[in-house]
DNA sequence: AGTGGTTCAATGGTCCAACCAATTTCTGCA
DNA sequence: TGCAGAAATTGGTTGGACCATTGAACCACT
């Protein structure tokens, strides 16, 4: 007896009005940053109530599409599509330096992947975007003695963005919000990131050679000078201020 | 002069609630499945309306937190802890085949990272917890003649598991669901995931004999044989029926 | 005992009509 | 013209009401 019933389902309404929501941005053509209708104006129009869009414009709040300023109106925060799926991550326990180190242990297979990916697939505009990030990069190194996170998280993005599966920029972006203060910041360590420098080089070497191999090896080796600083840096500091 | 006038402490009601739903969930020690009480008594007992509750109520279920049952109650579906980090992903237009084959490398780069760490890491228990769940993998396999994704499933999931890594498992578990119905189908390939047997074995020889490279290498491997079935899959079906 | 139907209380889902708080816009005076 | 204050706009919160679904208790009949 195995006649599968189909699992009866009515959309719920939230779902329904996200939808709608999804429908409008398409025909008005919005993107991030653009004001999208009140939640007021959106209930009347649907014929819901007004709690019911304010349901569903929480969902989307929660999902980093949209950011609500009271007094001023909800605003698009990404593009929207009917297609979206969603991956929400919640990580127990990472608000501290272990955390901060399982992170890097998923950057580092993401990282390694996207540059061999880069390595095949970068065509020459790509290859000379990621070269003009990397001068960037040294520009700044050099003038200001250091490791600039700014500029590296550019060549970094460059990389991922010439993979050519937008996923890698994606997670890593997130990652890279979550951990904002840990990324940043020196942790104590002088010339943080410092030993990373010449593997940027090395990596875009191999990526413009066509060579995801070795340019695999080399970003490899750049998160191990990263992790080796933040273990450093752990012994440096208690790490009590995690807030 | 005011020297210190406070750092404002105007916390948002329903971030307020769900931090006072952490406390409770732990002073409870509550786990996954559990009723919590009802937005009712919540309201009532935290002091604000039903609708700031059910606000941070959505929240958490967006978030997988948590899920509700309209006439049973609200039920938690994970562990829950004071600091924990949410880091949402949407997929803009992953619900094709490219989709499929992006979230390919995305699990490829993870999968050989995994490996790897577990080779280092896993210690004779993981070891024998993975060779069980590969006998298991493998007996249905010669049963049934052919790979069965259920039990191939709970095999890598051993090797999340063991890498000593829980991010790891809940990326790609997170993508397991959302890509259910491509992952566990066939996709018209007969024998699909055929060619993947083998290198289950020798990824685990390599994790029980402490070599991370190997691992990894062949890792690498067995997603490539899959990305060969999903190809020879895409020929065969149009994938039109994409909802 | 077991099967099926009915009742009923509990619970999440939706709705309404206010009011509060932050923001933006407009207005009128200096 | 410049700018402070009023007014309108908009998201945030409240309280109360009713609907739809669930599940347990109860009951009648076999």
């Amino acid at each position: 007896m195995t006649d599968f019933l189909p699992p009866i389902q009515t959309m719920a309404r939230d779902d329904a009005v996200l939808k709608a929501l999804v429908g409008f941005v398409r025909q008005e053509a919005l993107g991030p940053g653009e004001k999208l209708p009140t939640e007021r104006i959106l209930a009347e129009r649907l014929k819901v109530s007004r709690n019911t869009v304010r349901e569903a414009l929480t969902r989307w709040e929660g999902l980093g599409l949209v950011e609500r300023r009271q007094g001023s109106g909800t605003y698009l925060k990404a593009a929207v599509s009917p297609d979206m799926l969603h991956m929400p991550l919640t990580l127990a326990g990472g608000n501290d330096f272990a955390g901060l180190m399982r992170t890097l242990e998923i950057r580092r297979a993401l990282e390694a992947e996207a540059a061999a990916l880069c390595a095949i697939r970068a065509g020459k505009a790509e290859i000379a975007e990621i070269e003009r990030k990397l001068g960037i990069m040294e520009d700044a190194f050099r003038t200001r003695a250091g490791m600039s996170s700014e500029e590296d998280w550019e060549f970094h993005q460059a990389v991922y963005r010439a993979s050519g599966n937008p996923l890698f920029e994606q997670i890593i972006s997130a990652m890279h919000e979550l951990f904002h203060r840990f990324w940043e910041h020196p942790l104590g360590v002088r010339d943080f990131g410092h030993a990373s420098f010449p593997y940027h080089r090395t990596i875009f070497d191999r990526i413009a050679a066509h060579d995801p191999e070795g340019a695999r090896a080399e970003a490899l080796k750049l998160i191990a000078t990263v992790e080796d600083d933040l273990k450093r840096g752990a012994a440096n500091l208690k790490l009590s201020d995690r807030r």
